[in-house]
DNA sequence: GCGGAGATACAGACTGTCTATAGGAGATGA
DNA sequence: TCATCTCCTATAGACAGTCTGTATCTCCGC
């Protein structure tokens, strides 16, 4: 019945991508990429979650974007973070910590 | 505006209510207590949240509910963990676990 | 020039949480 | 006994964000 299922906790997407983007600038791909590194596969984010995510995040401010060439010279979309992103990454990490120690104490209880 | 915020993450209430209903059978209301309590606040599950899932989760199998009498002698329906359900707790246990390791790598690379 | 892989993009479905509201039933005080 | 408060359960509808699936374009190798 291909129910869709949701691995990715509602909301930490944008901070991962906030967090990969704070080492410096990325297109698309690459920013997949680099999450599924990082989680060491736990998370693959597919176009499908990633282009929507991007494109509010930069309606957000968060992010900015220009044309450029990748790595294999193929036109691609570069991604930035803007200050504000940044400022938002700090929030969202907080706000992690904050649930994440919550529901461990719930757990361990 | 009144943006719905969802500060919970999506799947982790299915849990937090098993970890509960582990330790023993509980009305609603009490189950909403309890989860504030062991979480110092962090989550407060309103009665509109709180009530689906439950229908939710006895439609799986992992509850089972019937009528009795609250503490001051209303009339509250308890819920209770079947062996389905403790099963289902470990298994989002471990994956709560897997999901938030991923998470503090991304965070602290 | 043709197919495959890299890369971006959008539409529609689905899931689960949130807000808001309703209503019964016991306790309490006048 | 009546009003009212609190406890407890319940439903409807809105909404956000992720997923599946598809389309499009471009570069590269053959």
């Amino acid at each position: 019945m291909g129910r869709s299922q949701t691995e990715l906790l509602q909301g930490t997407l944008d901070m991962l991508i906030l967090k990969v983007l704070a080492i410096g600038e990325m297109h698309g791909l690459g920013i997949s990429r680099r999450i599924a590194q990082v989680t060491r596969g736990t998370f693959e984010v597919k176009p499908g979650s990633l282009f929507p995510a991007l494109h509010r995040m930069e309606e957000e401010g968060w992010l900015r974007s220009s044309w450029g060439e990748s790595e294999s010279n193929r036109r691609a979309r570069y991604y930035q973070l803007t200050r504000k992103g940044r400022r938002q990454l700090q929030s969202e990490a907080k706000r992690w910590e904050r649930i994440s120690l919550a529901i461990e104490r719930a757990l361990g209880a």
